[in-house]
DNA sequence: CTCCTTGCAAAGGATTTGCACTAAC
DNA sequence: GTTAGTGCAAATCCTTTGCAAGGAG
């Protein structure tokens, strides 16, 4: 969706008051919910879905609609603020926009950042004739540590 | 979802007595609509989604219910007959099963291979202590020809 | 004749949207 | 005051499921 290239901003690293100048410039207002649904993402590295991060704003007692949340969350998408991760599942949303790549594990859902390097050069593939690249991803599928463990058992929490 | 590796069945490439065999083998049994769904996606190239599957074959003349589409498609991908991609939209069904990436239109959604050569050696990368690697995607995004040109109107076509 | 499949319609999960109301600017 | 944002419920999209009838082995 939104391009991304080194040097981007991520928002674990923006102060407040930059990211509340960026939305202003978008005539995007600094509200009490955009405000909790930000916070509810900073330095989170376990890229939780709307529903999530909906939870956790009213468990810490806070409320704020459902709807509102995934306004929010797509709309800082479209600001470059965070991204929107695909899969089998619900959407997550992961407020580390610099390039990176994840691991999904296939039987519980959840997505783990992956240390390699992101490698600029697969954004120069040519494709073919007429196409445009904006960026690439690399996604790994397995089984995290803990779901190797509970093989045998249906697990799906998380989706 | 399935663990693919050079050499894996591809679709396109099996006789069907032979896909007719592993599902028997399996104790799935050679239906009419199993026989239409498997030959209309054979030899595709465009990722048809469930939704595109189902039109197409009562274009055809033949009906098959939309639900019996999806079932089977489900059942071919968890026999690793076909693989299902996931994205912003539907999903879509790839018959090629063999290693591969995509290149995904963030406009219209159409979902095209890439030529770049299939990187083995990612699937050994350790992501953490506990993790195991099943296999890894690569997917590009941007735009595709046609959606090139028509920059600024909405096309939404094929989600 | 047994068990898997199908079609249909209903249910379900995830997400968006219409609208009247509220709150930024 | 304007205009954008919110909550709520309803609507939508995509997909799965329950169940009775049908068909493969």
């Amino acid at each position: 969706m939104q391009r991304r290239s080194l040097g981007q901003p991520r928002l674990d690293g923006i102060p407040q008051a930059v990211i509340m100048q960026m939305l202003i410039m978008n005539s995007l207002r600094w509200t009490r919910q955009r405000k909790l649904i930000l916070d509810a993402l900073r330095g989170r590295k376990d890229h939780p879905t709307a529903e999530q991060v909906y939870h956790d704003l009213r468990a810490k007692g806070t409320t704020v609609s459902l709807a509102t949340v995934y306004r929010t969350l797509r709309a800082l998408a479209r600001q470059g603020l965070v991204r929107e991760l695909h899969g089998e599942g619900p959407d997550r949303f992961d407020p580390d926009t610099s390039p990176h790549y994840h691991f999904r594990c296939t039987r519980c859902g959840h997505v783990f950042d992956v240390a390699v390097p992101y490698k600029d050069e697969l954004d120069q593939v040519v494709v073919g004739p007429g196409f445009v690249v904006s960026f690439h991803e690399i996604t790994w599928e397995g089984l995290c540590p803990s779901c190797r463990g509970r093989e045998g058992s249906q697990n799906d929490e998380g989706r």
